[in-house]
DNA sequence: ATAAATGCAAAGGGTTTGCAAAGGC
DNA sequence: GCCTTTGCAAACCCTTTGCATTTAT
């Protein structure tokens, strides 16, 4: 299962640089190019282990900062005191809404921010780079009194 | 010079609890209270060591989180990797802009932001609580090649 | 006198690094 | 075979905690 469109554009990446496709990289990458929510380091070596394949916490590390490199995964950093990490879709920017009961991260698009954080940086003299924004809540299931 | 009406507030806030006034606290509310910038608890820590006052680390930490109980400082989280505390001003709420070469903050407001981010919260059914909006640039002084 | 704060050092969580062994090319 | 990656453990940074001692009230 490790060997679909997705992989396979990292696979070609590290080819490209002459760098070794191993087994702990590609089962790594298996996890993260695929989530369908936002990892943190900890969770995708659980979730190897639970698949039965167990790396070490530093190739864990180490392989993201590749696929960081290759631009196929973004970190976030949602100020829980460690990052997280998720697939770089085609979305070209989008923000985050967390809610602060159960942790449920959920993603939005806004055109304006883009534009607004251009102007907000050139009218103080700075060049934009990127911004963050994270928008605090409780989400409906939270507010219904339910999960923890 | 730790005795105006920041620091007067403080040690009202601290009786009125019945807690002790000491000289540790004071000198830290003294730092982070008039400060001009967002300082780090190492960063106040130094700060007091340069003034000839030293202060234990855990001193600092506990001292911050008193004072931000009381409402008087606020915690940032850049994404740095550590925190920085600033002074609750009377500004109701800003956004920041950092410099991602020298590290320098500004601050800015923006009224539709606040607005924005509650009509996004609650159209994925969020009951909105606040919002953290970062802009990574990088500031005019860098850009002419200066600073590290 | 009493309750709380201090300092130190040790522990803690997330992340990085040094190095010998293993593995891709 | 050469060069990179791996795993482990130790180191690292920021922060918190335990505990005996000092301090404010």
């Amino acid at each position: 299962m490790a060997d679909d469109a997705v992989t396979d554009r990292f696979r070609a990446w590290l080819r490209e640089r002459n760098l070794p496709v191993t087994a702990p990289r590609m089962a790594i990458a298996d996890v993260l190019l695929h989530a369908e929510r936002h990892y943190s380091a900890e969770e995708i070596e659980a979730e190897l282990a639970a698949r039965g394949t167990k790396v070490g916490t530093a190739t864990v590390y180490r392989t993201i900062d590749v696929l960081v490199e290759s631009g196929l995964v973004v970190e976030r950093d949602f100020g829980e005191g460690f990052r997280r990490f998720e697939p770089a879709r085609d979305i070209p920017h989008h923000e985050h809404l967390l809610c602060t009961s159960c942790g449920r991260v959920e993603e939005f698009r806004d055109e304006r921010l883009e534009r607004m954080t251009t102007l907000v940086a050139e009218s103080r003299g700075f060049a934009r780079q990127r911004h963050r924004l994270v928008i605090y809540g409780v989400c409906r299931d939270c507010q219904r009194g339910a999960v923890t």
